[in-house]
DNA sequence: TATTGTTATACTCTATAACTATA
DNA sequence: TATAGTTATAGAGTATAACAATA
């Protein structure tokens, strides 16, 4: 006689749970920046290059975890709003370095404040205890996988 | 003296680490189930067609969080390739239910090996008391902010 | 030849809303 | 009219790869 292997249920995963919270978190904040009018991917850029001060986008690339292609695009997007500018590189003709604009520089501490808002939205219940928890565990996956892109999506 | 209001990093956030770590099991899984010729989201149809048997279109988009629109797209590629169909509501001509076919029947339990897999990957080498933890966490914010939604991306 | 960045193509999911057929 | 489902449009992300200019 055959047994019967059960069939997980898509509850029994804790990737799902993952994914429940972590995508209401996301969406949550996306709905936020965009009354600043951008995304979250936009967001992480501008982040980026507020402490880079200048930045290559294949450098930019490297570390957003996106390809050449998307940074270019975004790039784009964020030129047609004034909020970052590209500076030519003198030494290789072919490269240019990326750097916020006033207006960018000025837009970022607003970002990180909704970002803050945000996270103390879904989390400011949790007792102290279980954030560490919650904290601890997320960053030994991180380590343990050696994850490295900043997830957009 | 004005006070310098401290401009949060990305890595600040929980939010953050939630997202890194969901999208890296996310993107793994759909690596995975795109072997089987699938997508996350057609997983979740998948899935939850094998529990309810047969089940009209806009039920399905309740449980799933998608709009009918969506469900309409992803009907129409599961239908392509066989794994449902459609069957037609005698009592109301507008509205049909859909049914896993017998190949669709036969794939679910891949499919769900496949998620058991991945969830394993990322979890298994977590003790089992954070395990735990990690998930009453989960279910609290779940819970806490009544999230309902099924997120695929 | 190799590299930097751009562009093109295609696919998935999202959101909004117009549309058809039926109730 | 309201509802079930489809279709259209547009946006944002992903991935792959061809491409021009420069090294």
């Amino acid at each position: 006689m055959l047994t019967n292997e059960p069939i997980s249920n898509l509850r029994t995963h804790l990737g799902y749970w993952l994914r429940v919270v972590s995508n209401a978190i996301s969406q949550n904040f996306a709905r936020k920046v965009s009354a600043e009018g951008v995304t979250v991917a936009e967001w992480v850029f501008l982040r980026m290059l507020f402490d880079a001060e200048s930045i290559a986008p294949s450098q930019l690339a490297e570390n957003m975890g996106m390809t050449r292609g998307a940074i270019s695009k975004l790039s784009d997007r964020l030129f047609e709003k004034s909020l970052i500018e590209r500076e030519e590189n003198p030494d290789d003709k072919r490269a240019h370095t990326l750097a916020l604009t006033n207006a960018g520089r000025a837009l970022v501490p607003r970002l990180a404040r909704l970002a803050d808002e945000n996270d103390a939205e879904f989390f400011d219940k949790l007792p102290h205890e279980e954030r560490l928890r919650l904290e601890r565990i997320l960053k030994s996956i991180v380590s343990q996988r050696d994850l490295k892109n900043i997830p957009i999506g």
